[in-house]
DNA sequence: TCAAGCTGTGAATGGTGGTTCACTATTTCG
DNA sequence: CGAAATAGTGAACCACCATTCACAGCTTGA
């Protein structure tokens, strides 16, 4: 044999695969997932229809490799947050806040990430996400638990009831979710830990 | 002319369509929104495909009337749940019971109902759904802030959180969905309101 | 009974979009 | 340069399903 694959191309390559992954992510944010066709991937990174599976086993490897992505850049702003000093309440707050904040600031992608139809493998992908807030914010519950500045209470139950009224809010068009909706979220969470400072009368 | 539809012509029809309809139920219930091709539909009812366009403009149309009847079967449930005696707080954690039994009996259902992909027709209607269940509990709260049982809050959001901890707990595989869940549930809604009974330490 | 007009049929149609693959272009190194 | 091997192409392919439609078989009232 004759032709090996030099650090060169192999840049080349890097950058192309890096480039369809951008496209995709570009159109996921911006047209949702049924504007993320594999023509229109490729088409936005400059390449043809068939070099994606050069890169990516099947349209579903792509999308997942995506959501991955785009959940870690996530995932690592809420983690953020929850180390922030301050009372385990206020830290969980710090968790909502953010990633409500996000969520606001993005809509059509927080639509995407946590609600928009997808198949099978993407859902999956879905669901490691809503997991992984999940447990950034049970872990707070779980310690303020322990040190009993909250009441005894099954912290993944909290933490995914609160993910699931986070997510609600925001996407769902059954609020007008302007920026005062943050507010009355950190409020609700506050509340829904049973923690001694909450809005409690 | 000389054909001329009869009653008894009628009500064959009127079973026929009945019998679409209870086919297209039963599949959503089991096998999903995915198994509810227009043919297997067809197949159960014991009519041919082209029939069913006798009944229903289209596919999306059947499934509309699908949604529309499943849950109003279930916002009657919580209805009623929601006008028993009891404070502000109990008749809200009536409601969230009511919603939460209900799912952990028909899971399948549950989840086709609250989060299963869709297209945007059936999904318009599924939006309708979880409305309709935040108003049921926003009334409450509503009443509850009025007459000071509650303390100041924007009552829709309050119930639209609500929704979305319940329908995350209940579909999501994020917890282990237990009878236990139900009630602890209860309690986390409890809180969320902040009630004064609620289980503040 | 029979013509008219309906209901029921299910194979054929058509649009969509992921996937393939025969082909071209490029790269490497003797 | 040129043979070998790989990267890149995009039109064709295919599977899936909702939808249609020409036709068969009933139903009706005269």
């Amino acid at each position: 044999m004759v032709y090996r694959r030099t650090p060169r191309i192999q840049a080349r390559m890097d950058s192309q695969r890096a480039a369809i992954l951008d496209a995709a992510v570009e159109l996921l944010a911006t047209r949702g997932y049924a504007g993320c066709s594999v023509a229109a991937v490729a088409d936005g990174a400059g390449v043809a229809t068939g070099s994606v599976y050069r890169y990516f086993g099947s349209k579903a490897e792509l999308v997942v490799e995506v959501f991955r992505q785009l959940v870690t850049r996530e995932v690592e702003a809420v983690e953020r947050a929850a180390q922030q000093p301050g009372s385990t309440g206020e830290r969980v707050v710090a968790v909502v806040d953010t990633f409500a904040a996000r969520a606001l600031k993005a809509p059509r992608l927080a639509y995407a990430l946590l609600a928009e139809p997808v198949d099978a493998p993407v859902e999956a992908e879905r669901i490691v996400f809503r997991r992984a807030f999940r447990d950034v914010i049970a872990a707070r519950i779980g310690e303020g638990v322990r040190d009993g500045t909250l009441p005894p209470q099954q912290a993944p139950l909290t933490a995914a009831a609160i993910v699931g009224a986070v997510a609600e809010v925001m996407i769902g068009p059954l609020t007008s979710g302007g920026e005062d909706a943050v507010d009355e979220l950190s409020t609700f969470t506050l509340r829904s830990l049973g923690a001694f400072d909450a809005g409690n009368p």
